[in-house]
DNA sequence: TCTCTCCCTGCACGTTTGTTCAATCGGCTT
DNA sequence: AAGCCGATTGAACAAACGTGCAGGGAGAGA
C-alpha cells in the first residue's frame, strides 16, 4: 500500500491534492449545497463515477456523519419508558419482530456501530469486550477520528484451542483504526484454572499497567453473555466452560455475563465460584467508568439483560424493539416485586 | 391545516401513529442499517414511494443531521490561515471561481443554513439581522428543535416606502419556525431621521426590553453590508439611504456595516454621524454575544469583511472559497503593517 | 346525508446513483 | 528499458430513487 494522502506526494507541496481532500470537497457540495453527483463531476473536472466514489469514501471513512434525533418530545415510548424504569438511556433498534436471530443481530450492531460514533471523543480510554455481538459491531465501526485514545480489552480471550488472540485482535484491531486508538490486548485466558494463578498474575507490574487503564475507562462497550438460552452466546460454544462450570453456574443460579463475570438475576455476583477465575473487570471497577454501552440483540437475553440492570452496569443500551417491548411489559409486571426479589 | 402530527387525533392514544414516528423509524432503517427504500416499504407495510418521502420528511425536518467534519489534522488550508491570522473559525464553502454573485450567494446561504444548525441549541437568545444574505439563508434552515430558544431581530427594517415589516417579519419568522423559538420583532426603520427620536425612543421600556434581550444573546447570525460596492447589498437599494448619506460614508472612509451600524477599514466607528441614527446595536453590545456568525459572499464584501474582522465582530465567519482566498492573501500582504495603520 | 376539498397513496416514468469491467496510469523490479 | 502489478479511471449497465399524476378516503360544511 502506497501513500497518497494526508499530505500528499511532498508535504508542503503547492496542491495538497489528496484524495480526503477531494473527498470533503465533493461531502461539502453533495450534501451541504445538494448538488448531483454529475454538477460535482465538472466541478471537480472528473467523472461522475469518481463522485460518487469519493461520496462512499468520504461516508466510510467517517467524513460525513449522519445522525438521528427524535424530537426531545416524543422518544418512543419504549426509550422512554426504559429510561424511567432503569435510569437507563435506551436507543432502540427497529428490526420487524419475525426477523431472524442472525439478522437481528446483525442489524442490531450496525446500528450500534453507528450510534456508539457519538460517544466516542478524544482523549478517552475506552473499554472493549468481545463475543459475537462486539464482533458484529466491529465490523461495522463509522469511523471517527480521535486522539490520543486508547482502546483496552476487558477480558481475556484465550481458551483450551487457541489463545483466542486472533479473534480478539482482529475485534480490538478493528476499533483501534476506527478511532484511530492505541489498542491494549490482554493477552490472558478467558478463564484460568486456577484462581491462585489468577491473582499471582495480577500481582504481574505488566497486568497491574493495564488493570489501572480498566480503572480509569471513560467509555465500555460490552454485549450480554447468556449461557443458559437456547443460542448459546459465542462464549459458551468455544471451549471456554466445561460441563461441571455450567453445572456450577446453574446452581449458583446464574442469568448472564458481562465481560465473562457473571451475575444472577438480581445482579448480585457474591459466591459465584467461576468469577475468581475469570478475566473480566469486577463490576465495581467497571460501574467506575461514566459511560457503559451495552449492546443486545434477542430475547434469548432479557433475562441477562435484566441482571445487568440490576447490577447497575448500564448507563446506554442499545437493544432490537422486540426485546426491548419484553423488557418493558416484564418490567410493568414486576411493579411493586420491583425491589422484593 | 389540519393537525394531523405531533400526538395524533387523539393524544394519548394507544398507538401514536404519527408521520414523525414513521420518518423516524424509516430513517434510522436507512441511515442507521443501510437498508433499501424497498425493503423499508416492506418493513413499514407501505409503497416505496411513501418512504421516500417519509425520508424527505426527515431530512426537511430536521430528524436527520448530516454534518461535515475534516480530520483535525488537515483543516482546509484557508481555514486554518484565517484561524491563525484572525483568530477566527472559518468555513469555506466551495464554490467555483465562475460562478456568478447571484449563484454564489444562494450557495453560500445554502450551506451557512446548514451550517447554523450545529450553533444552535435550547434556552438561547439568537440575534439575527437582515439583508439579501440572510434572506438567502432563511430559505434554506435546517430546523433543529430547540426548547425556549428566542429569536431577537437586531435592527430595524423600516424605510421611506414600507414598514420593511413584510420583508424582515417574513426572515425571522422562518428562523422562528426552523428552531420552534419565539420570535422578537424590532418595529422600528432602519434610520431615525433624528438621533433625538432614537435616543427618546430607545428610553422606551418596551424598545429598553429588546435592547436587553439583544444585550443578552448567546448567538448573533448577520451578513456584511457594503455600500460602495458595485453591486450594492439590499441595505443600500431599498429607499433606506439619500444621497447625501453616502456622501457623509464616503467622507467617513466607511467600508461596511454590520445590522447597519457602520465602521471604517481598521473596525473603528467613532465619528460616523450616520451610526446615531441607526438602529442597529452598538458593537461593544454585539461584542458581548458570545458567537457571532457572520456569513459573507461575494469579493465585493472584502473590505467590509476585513473591516469586521478588524473591529472583533466575528468569532464564526462562513465564507465563499474566492473571497477566503483573497483575503488571506491580501492578509499576507498586510503582514508587518497589521497594526501600523 | 351529500358534497367539496384537501391530503395522502401508489403507479409509472425519468433521473440519479452504485457497480462492473476493461483500459490506463504510475511506481517498482528485473 | 521493458515488464509487472496494483490502484485509479470513465463508460456502460443495473439498481435505486424522486416526482407528477390520477384515484381514493377522511373531515368540514351545507
Amino acid at each position: 500500500m502506497v501513500v497518497t494522502d494526508v499530505a500528499g506526494p511532498a508535504a508542503g507541496g503547492e496542491l495538497p491534492t489528496g484524495k480526503t481532500r477531494d473527498a470533503l470537497r465533493a461531502a461539502h457540495l453533495y450534501y451541504l449545497q445538494d448538488l448531483t453527483m454529475d454538477a460535482i463531476a465538472k466541478e471537480l473536472h472528473t467523472s461522475r463515477s469518481s463522485v460518487s466514489r469519493l461520496l462512499s469514501h468520504a461516508r466510510a471513512t467517517g467524513l460525513v456523519e449522519i445522525s438521528i434525533h427524535s424530537p426531545l418530545d416524543l422518544p418512543s415510548r419504549l426509550e422512554q419508558e426504559i429510561l424511567e424504569r432503569h435510569e437507563v438511556s435506551a436507543h432502540v433498534v427497529p428490526v420487524p419482530d419475525h426477523a431472524s436471530d442472525v439478522d437481528r443481530l446483525e442489524r442490531v450492531a450496525l446500528s450500534a456501530a453507528r450510534i456508539l460514533t457519538r460517544f466516542i471523543d478524544s482523549n478517552q480510554t475506552i473499554g472493549v469486550a468481545w463475543g459475537s455481538t462486539m464482533s458484529a459491531m466491529s465490523r461495522h465501526l463509522a469511523p471517527k477520528a480521535t486522539h490520543n485514545s486508547e482502546i483496552v480489552q476487558l477480558n481475556g480471550a484465550g481458551n483450551l484451542r487457541t489463545t483466542g488472540i486472533l479473534y480478539a485482535s482482529e475485534l480490538l484491531r478493528r476499533f483501534g483504526d476506527a478511532f484511530g486508538a492505541r489498542v491494549q490486548q490482554f493477552p490472558v485466558p478467558a478463564f484460568f484454572d486456577d484462581p491462585a494463578t489468577k491473582e499471582a498474575f495480577w500481582r504481574e507490574r505488566s497486568t497491574r499497567r493495564l488493570l489501572d487503564l480498566q480503572a480509569s475507562m471513560d467509555v465500555a462497550i460490552f454485549g450480554i453473555g447468556s449461557p443458559f438460552a437456547e443460542v448459546p452466546s459465542h462464549v459458551y460454544q468455544g471451549g471456554y466452560l466445561e460441563r461441571a462450570d455450567y453445572q456450577a453456574l446453574s446452581r449458583d443460579g446464574v442469568v448472564g455475563d458481562v465481560a465473562t463475570v457473571f451475575y444472577r438475576a438480581d445482579g448480585s455476583t457474591d459466591g459465584i465460584a467461576l468469577n475468581s477465575r475469570a478475566t473480566g473487570p469486577d463490576f465495581t471497577v467497571l460501574r467506575r467508568a461514566p459511560r457503559r454501552i451495552c449492546v443486545v440483540s434477542g430475547q434469548a437475553k432479557l433475562p441477562g439483560l435484566t441482571g445487568a440492570l440490576e447490577a447497575g452496569l448500564i448507563t446506554d443500551l442499545i437493544v432490537d424493539e422486540g426485546t426491548a417491548r419484553r423488557l418493558v411489559e416484564r418490567s410493568v409486571d414486576d411493579l411493586g416485586s420491583d425491589r422484593a426479589d
